[in-house]
DNA sequence: AAAACAAATCGAAACGTTTCGATAAATTTC
DNA sequence: GAAATTTATCGAAACGTTTCGATTTGTTTT
């Protein structure tokens, strides 16, 4: 392993000159720059950047956590991030939390080798989060709210995304609207239902009976769906949690012998890649992502400017209209039962 | 910004003997080994993880290069990288060359900060990849070609895919066949080409009007897709070089008042999320992506192992047939110039 | 109770950088 | 041409760990 001692050694200098040398400082004159680059060429030296993060105690980057690196669902808000990350010299790293307490999350929260974090995942404990932040490394979390020192909130005002959705729907006519949600831990899911009982309070409807949880998968809302369709009584209107389970969705419907929007008007929530290419194209609720992911991260520089920033925020959400809903048929839906 | 030398003064003990009770070596006694992780805990001791690493020489993580970090393309590729390097007890981070040679890819390769790298992306120079790879830094590049010390390559089997969506194609009696392609610069449409050539020459048909490129994008396929329908002749058929072009070209169908696949077949490759979505859905062919990760992962393991192991590996590629293709009609297909 | 041995603890070197203060060399000033 | 000043180079300390070999402490054996 070639170490700058060797170039050093190489190029008949010492090892100090050679670090100001690589480093392009101009306290070297040219000619023993151009030495020591030349030595470094030779060795094929390879700075180790540790070592120098280590003497510099700092690491200009920052981690972004995922539930899952895979997911599609961050595309936008990941591009956000990146761009302001970069534009402020700073490298930006990702990394999932799979694997719980050994997990890379956990790893480089933990052992300090990051100057700030962006966490999109609910499986980072409240804890370790409180343990990791600190003036060297805020912590910019989002769609959950954790309280603490150097840690800062950033989400979609779901409350308001529950509502406009659902209102949106009452303003065709429709009064009979199910909620299909997703797991109860996810704070997210909690206040899209709390803006759609708004929603339907305003108007004095007090709805309990077609209230559902999917698991936020497709299979979830699949599954969810038919438990709603062999009720009795069946909803004009479906507004689920998000768009996966949507999809699942329109899979039950289409077992059911029922034709969205005709039979049954759906809302989903997110607006991922497939809404628009759906049959009917799903309409549904944006989250300003690339939003969302710009603000994380130039919250996460100003904090570690020490620049005081407000601890929270919320930024406001918007209906994708496209062809899943229309207002309900006069008569009121009756279900027969399952039909498969 | 407290170390373990805090946290040895704390507990009363030698910093080496802080060091052991806090790695869990069973050369130190029970009660003091309490003694230093209730320091450790009073005083919210957080090791320094590269002080580790530079000690240890070695970080124990493998580094994921995307072209882009927010694209959907990778995701079960992703998956099968994670999983293998989490049950190896490495960790995964991902980052993208977005930036070129100031990028975070170009910044942790170069500056030695992981133990092995996978790159999926054609933008990191082919020179950055033969300086980084080392016996203590193997790379796996995946779906093109490089050759060097400890570099080895995975790729689906293109010219096998493409030969395989032609030979699909002329099965059903189509034989005039566009194709229309990726960038230039991309290998794998290059091979993909060439398999869709190969299958057309063993027909005996020489085809060249039929031949475009777009750009791997949705925008590129729906031009290039007109380009080609104003032609005098038309295809009874299109193989597109991603699904994305094939989008695209579903809409500039639909704008000619073409219909999928009545009037024209149409065939992808990559087999993305939405392709089963798209009404109809779309035939394509499918790269093993998930293996394609898990293999990855084992040749940088093996290769840090000091394992032989071959240098190239090609995996096969599997059509996926849904309802985007049909026999075509029995007179020829006649171009009538533009209809919007 | 002294000798022998094992267990626990310690001190110090090392990993590869950066950077401060000191020295040496080159340049300017009188 | 000696003194003062600038410029270039150097040596050494520091960053926070791990780990080797040495020392101390405690336990067993004779």
């Amino acid at each position: 392993m070639v170490t700058i001692k060797d170039v050093a050694k190489h190029a008949g200098v010492a090892l100090s000159t050679a670090s100001y040398a690589l480093s392009g400082s101009d306290k070297v004159s040219p000619k023993t720059r151009e030495l020591v680059l030349q030595a470094a060429k030779e060795l094929n030296y390879q700075k180790n950047g540790f070592a120098m993060d280590l003497k510099r105690k700092s690491t200009k980057t920052i981690l972004l956590i995922l539930s899952d690196l895979s997911g599609p669902y961050y595309s936008e808000l990941i591009r956000g991030t990146q761009e302001v990350t970069l534009s402020n010299g700073f490298d930006l790293i990702a990394c999932s939390s799979v694997g719980g307490a050994d997990s890379t999350a956990y790893k480089f929260l933990q052992e300090r080798r990051v100057d700030g974090a962006i966490v999109l995942d609910p499986n980072i404990s409240e804890h370790l989060l409180r343990e990791s932040a600190r003036e060297g490394c805020p912590i910019v979390v989002m769609d959950r709210y954790v309280e603490g020192d150097f840690i800062m909130n950033v989400a979609a005002d779901n409350v308001q995304g529950g509502y406009e959705a659902t209102r949106y729907l009452m303003d065709q006519g429709h009064r009979d609207i199910a909620w299909i949600g997703g797991p109860s831990n996810s704070l997210g899911s909690q206040h899209r239902k709390e803006g759609y009982l708004k929603a339907l309070q305003e108007e004095g409807i007090a709805n309990t009976k077609w209230m559902l949880v999917g698991n936020f998968t497709e299979e979830g809302g699949y599954h969810s769906t038919k438990v709603l369709l062999m009720q009795e009584e069946r909803p004009t209107a479906i507004f689920y949690g998000n768009d996966e389970m949507a999809i699942g969705g329109y899979k039950a419907l289409r077992e059911f012998g029922l034709s969205v929007p005709e039979d049954v008007s759906i809302v989903g929530f997110d607006d991922i890649q497939v809404a628009e290419y759906l049959s009917p194209p799903l309409t549904t609720v944006r989250q300003p992502k690339y939003e969302m992911g710009t603000m994380a991260a130039h919250l996460v520089f100003q904090a570690m400017g020490g620049e005081y920033v407000n601890k929270s925020y919320k930024l406001k959400i918007e209906l994708i209209e496209r062809l899943s809903c229309q207002p309900p048929r006069l008569a009121p839906n009756r279900g027969k039962g399952m039909e498969t």
